[in-house]
RNA sequence: GCGCCCGUAGCUCAAUUGGACAGAGCACUGGGCUUCGGACCCAGGUGUUGGGGGUUCGAAUCCUCCCGGGCGCGCCA
């Protein structure tokens, strides 16, 4: 719940007694509802800085406001200097009003605005399908993404494909021999080759016409040929999972191409001209050092070659020229060593140190019945993002990932994704939504005609006014989730409020007189107004997980 | 050995980024259930926040040292 004016005027009130000019005022909503709808812990801030008593600087600060006019019922001083407000129902009803107002844009910001950001997740290598640690990075880099549409910000979502490789090299000597074998020939898997099935099905489809290029003696040219298919294929079949999980990107770059331009030489050129750049032992190394990266990192190998940070660089570098203001990274755990050597090289590059941001998203484990469900890329046998997007939905496999902080480790309990009760958390909080749409239905309402500009006093209830409260929540709590990078904050927000819905409505089955429908006229129409905006609450909060608010279940 | 992340109720996780008596959901126990949509509702209680020390008006949160878990520490990608 934000109080602009209310903030507005204790700033105002603390400079008058002296507080320096750009004193920062911070409204909370207390966990006990004893302690009111609004607390300000100024009075204790202020005091440390005036040398003066909390609770005698807190009176003196109450004293100058004009509660009434800010809609203000109460101002209470308690502990050791907290001012605790309770805000008047009209603030309630005015709030509420704006909700349904609002509507879509319910919960939108705008502090992002101008801001240019490029969110990139996924990168898997293109040698094979997808896994679920894989889902979990997409599901919470494209929340990510939509949070920060949502206040404001200009988003790209971009895949990085390592297409370069050597790994990409094995995978057409895998499928070459996979295709050898099908022929009769006796031919192995190379050393660190893909064993999967679904290498088999490949040299199954390439053999239509590419049969000779995938020979043994095969010419460069012809091996060439079938790189692109087969990097083709396996991006296809990637970018499909990913549009069964609702994830599309804007951008895929390829580090071929990357590679063919002249960006890592630019690159390189500039961390040369910033003297950033030695020899040693006939390597050229990077001083990221300077940075405060552990050691010095190599860029031209003593070979000649480029180590694969240094188009990392360049393709990273290559992001702040196309105009972006943060390049947001989604990277899995076992990545999480190299946030300080590309942080470096950003800086080396005369980037901000905020230019480049990391976000490690944990791995996740597989459970069945309690059991461990095992997935092993290199045995060929392994649950792919796919499977469990088959399996479970698109929207229970997103909500499940983006419930947990992406710092914490998680387990996916596949029993409890089945489930289709409110067990499982998503349905409670798609079934709170598909209740509401049936109580139009059921009372012969359109939602869009509800008039929330009727008088609502009616809403007597505490329940209701509670309820409200959370409602008016809604802004701060997807402000927080888009700075700290935590969609979590949103499902958490969302689960407490179809809690709360429920037990409102609820009270409904018990107590004829607190229902919805069937009332005078009045108070079911100030109902109405509490169920309309709850629905737009939980619709714009399931569109922010890119999961569906349905109409029925 | 060094670095990063994590450790919160029996389990899975929160905790308004330093705020007041640490909260939800499962699970558990008891009582209801004649229907605006359910295997549903209501009421219970559970904690040395892994442990010790420190910083301050105030710590799960910050610092420090231990314990335990995960992941990293290539001129691999």
């Amino acid at each position: 719940m934000q109080h602009p004016r209310l903030e507005a005027a204790l700033a105002r009130a603390a400079r008058d007694l002296g507080a320096a000019d750009d004193v920062t005022v911070r409204l909370e909503r207390p966990r006990e509802t004893a302690h009111g709808d609004l607390a300000a812990n100024l009075a204790m801030v202020l005091a440390q800085q005036l040398g003066r008593k909390p609770r005698e600087l807190a009176g003196e600060l109450v004293d100058r406001l004009d509660l009434q006019a800010l809609q203000i019922e109460s101002a209470e001083i308690a502990g050791p200097g907290f001012i605790n407000f309770r805000v008047s129902r009209d603030f309630l009803f005015d709030g509420l009003r704006h909700v349904c107002r609002a509507g879509r844009d319910y919960g939108r910001g705008d502090w992002g605005a101008g801001s240019r950001v490029n969110v990139e997740f996924v990168s898997a290598n293109p040698t094979g399908p997808l896994h679920v640690g894989h889902g979990r990075g997409a599901a919470v880099g494209d929340t990510i993404a939509r949070l920060l549409e949502f206040t404001g910000h200009d988003v790209c979502r971009e895949f990085y494909v390592n297409d370069a490789g050597s790994q990409i090299d094995k995978l057409v000597d895998s499928i070459s021999a996979r295709h050898r074998q099908l022929e009769g020939e006796s031919a192995a898997i190379p050393e660190g080759g893909y064993h999967g099935e679904y290498i088999v099905d490949l040299a199954r489809e390439l053999a239509s016409d590419l049969a000779d290029e995938l020979a043994a003696d095969a010419s460069p040219e012809g091996r060439a040929r079938v790189r692109r298919r087969a990097i083709e294929r396996v991006i296809e079949e990637q970018r499909r999972t990913l549009e069964a999980l609702r994830v599309q990107f804007d951008e895929f770059r390829s580090e071929t191409e990357l590679r063919e331009s002249s960006s890592i030489e630019e690159t390189v050129e500039q961390l040369t001209e910033r003297g950033l750049i030695y020899e040693r032992e006939g390597a050229r190394w990077l001083r990221t050092t300077d940075f405060e990266d552990d050691k010095d990192r190599v860029l031209v190998k003593s070979d000649g070659s480029y180590t694969y940070f240094l188009p990392d660089i360049a393709y990273h570098h290559d992001k702040a020229k196309r105009g972006f203001d943060t390049a947001i990274d989604i990277w899995g755990a076992d990545h999480h060593g190299y946030v300080p050597r590309m942080t470096a090289a950003m800086r080396a590059l005369g980037l901000e140190k905020e230019f480049f941001e990391a976000v490690i998203v944990q791995l996740v484990r597989i459970e069945r019945g309690g059991e461990e469900v095992k997935f092993s890329k290199r045995a060929g046998e392994f649950v792919t993002l796919r499977d469990l997007v088959d399996e479970v939905g698109a929207d229970v496999t997103r909500y499940f990932f983006l419930e947990r902080g992406p710092q914490q480790q998680m387990v996916f309990d596949l029993d409890l994704a089945k489930e289709r009760s409110e067990k499982n958390p998503v349905y409670k909080v798609q079934y709170a939504h598909a209740r509401i749409r049936s109580v139009y239905r059921r009372g012969d309402i359109d939602p869009e005609g509800i008039d929330f500009d009727a008088d609502l006093s009616p809403l007597v209830e505490t329940s209701a006014h509670e309820m409200i409260k959370t409602i008016l929540g809604f802004p701060e709590v997807v402000e927080a989730a888009a700075r700290s990078r935590e969609p979590h904050r949103i499902t958490a927000y969302l689960e407490n409020l179809a809690n709360e819905l429920n037990s409102w409505y609820h009270a409904g089955t018990r107590d004829a007189s607190l229902r919805v429908l069937g009332q005078e006229e009045a108070v079911t129409n100030a109902r109405l107004v509490v169920v309309r905006a709850s629905e737009t609450v939980l619709r714009n909060g399931l569109e922010l997980l890119g999961i569906e608010a349905p109409e029925s279940m």
